[in-house]
DNA sequence: TTGTAAGCGTTATCAT
DNA sequence: ATGATAACGCTTACAA
């Protein structure tokens, strides 16, 4: 910067002021630094804008894993929207690893702000490292000083009274691990009042799985071989649910007259299988950049966001064994 | 950084040496400031550091999309070997955006390193990016000064082989963009020199699809609806291979009797799926460890490495149309 | 072994 | 409107 200021015979002052567009600067005087500039090809260092600044002009987002379409549409809307400020994302994977939470830690030094997904670090780690830095917490549960962002999961209820009652199932099976996350946790409640509800006999224990396509295969390992199989399968989220339809349709069984499925999420698989999946349509997308703008701006003060439960939707397909005339996607698919 | 210094009695340049543990202090002064670090919660402020240094401590991971376990895997494979030695990492999808070239550069002032996937960026917009940073390419062409870390994708022309000479099929389809990225260039051209060393005519055009799963099941649409359906698909990835699958199952085709199915990557998915599929093993975590390396070490100089090849390999399995014992994963389970 | 002080590249507060 | 100059928090010669 001082190169292109006496290049210029300005101070530094000044084409800081041109640099980054603020305070007055007379137009000639503006147009001999901008030349300057662009002939030298300057760009502010990041490093002494940081430093002066207090802020390091990046965020984080910290996962459990980073398997599957969800996470990726959930970055996609953190990303777009951290862009739009120019702040850059960094990305932690821990994978429950060991020395996670002081990885977790290290990286609070270098973001403004972090969004934690919910099943990644225990409510102490997240308290620790919220002292150090803004947090939101994504689909998981606000806590103390720290928001949460999530989807409202109690829809999946809706799903369970319909497959109970319109559909008149009973057998039916949950796949994915309440202890895993927050998400799986009231997924798994939900489906368990409902059954309260419909005042039939509560279900069996969930069949705890991860949350890939993988162990959506396993799950029909697990459910569809033997002799009482359930009639009907409803999955923490889409990607199991698409693993075990491909473990029924693989074993020679038909969706859903030999075993109903349904999942959570509403992917772009979810629309496009055979049978088409009867699921719960989240806004993965609103969720990220929700989170985005939650931590960029907003955060602290009274007044501020403490909660943003977002809505979501059934979605009734054919793989729950709803005929559909397969007019208009939107509307019009219910039994 | 002062205040500690000033509570522990020494000066700023000790609290230095002990809190990165260079240069020579004597015990009892480590022990006196360590005490004081501990107490007070001290945590050496990345900003101050980064200036001080010239160094970010961090390194970028630019990619076209995160969709699909490929992807998570490669930032796996980076992330550990960045968490190695302390940095963290930026993740920017462009997704094929407008502004990306831009987006790179901004992203290009906050790293020490970046590693940019093949396909991401035209060849002068890397080539911009890597006069103001070292970059290395990541499953793509090496090019002027940047190396590239890839994988040997010639193999899917042994696999080609195999189905047009052991199992004597003919009429196959390719599936995969070979403009979409210098890997599916060189998977289609290895398919292509395949079908001539076999001395077979040449296969038709490829169907130019995407990465993803849902292209697999678009691709089953195209190719398994009419009648003269291709008797084996060689596809892109794993990722489309099993898309196709699903579409074949869901449309009550038999695979391999109806029309055999091959992938590449060889991700969880495909030794769990009915049939399991046949596939090139790709080591894509090595991958992703092998370019965090030479980005953070190494590049430049006199005897660096310009190109690194990783091995792969093919692995026979059912959807092909082989017939396994099934004994050993491993070993044993070609024709 | 320890301390002093000069950077590192900006921003921002004052004067002018 | 422009220019000195003091932060910002740390590292690292160089001195003591």
């Amino acid at each position: 910067m001082r190169e292109i200021a006496k290049i210029a015979q300005v101070s530094v002052a000044t084409v800081s002021r041109v640099s980054r567009g603020t305070g007055q600067v007379s137009p000639e005087m503006r147009e001999r630094v901008l030349r300057v500039i662009e002939e030298y090809g300057y760009r502010p260092s990041q490093m002494g804008r940081a430093l002066a600044e207090q802020k390091h002009g990046s965020v984080a987002m910290v996962f459990p894993g980073l398997a599957g379409p969800y996470f990726s549409e959930l970055i996609q809307g953190f990303e777009s929207e951290a862009m739009a400020v120019g702040a850059s994302v960094h990305i932690l994977a821990t994978h429950h690893r060991a020395g996670a939470g002081e990885q977790v830690l290290t990286m609070a030094e270098r973001v403004d702000g972090m969004a934690v997904h919910g099943g990644t670090l225990s409510d102490d780690a997240l308290r620790r490292v919220a002292e150090r830095v803004p947090v939101v917490t994504l689909a998981g549960r606000s806590m103390d000083g720290v928001p949460a962002v999530r989807a409202d999961n109690t829809t999946i209820g809706e799903l369970t009274r319909h497959l109970l009652l319109d559909h008149g199932y009973r057998r039916l099976a949950f796949v994915g691990n309440p202890d895993g996350s927050p998400d799986v946790t009231e997924r798994w409640e939900a489906f368990k009042a409902a059954h309260r509800a419909a005042k039939v006999s509560a279900p069996r224990e969930p069949l705890r799985l991860g949350l890939q396509q993988s162990d959506g295969v396993i799950a029909a390992g697990e459910l569809l071989e033997g002799r009482r199989r359930p009639r009907a399968v409803v999955c923490a989220n889409d990607e199991t649910a698409l693993g075990l339809l491909i473990g029924a349709l693989g074993r020679g069984l038909s969706v859903p007259a030999d075993v109903a499925i349904t999942g959570f999420d509403d992917v772009p698989m979810a629309s496009l299988v055979q049978p088409r999946l009867t699921t719960v349509r989240q806004p993965i997308r609103e969720l990220g950049a929700t989170t985005a703008r939650l931590l960029i701006s907003g955060l602290g003060g009274p007044g501020a966001v403490m909660d943003a439960v977002l809505a979501t939707e059934p979605v009734l397909r054919e793989s729950c064994g709803c005929t559909t005339t397969r007019r208009s996607e939107s509307k019009g698919e219910r039994t």
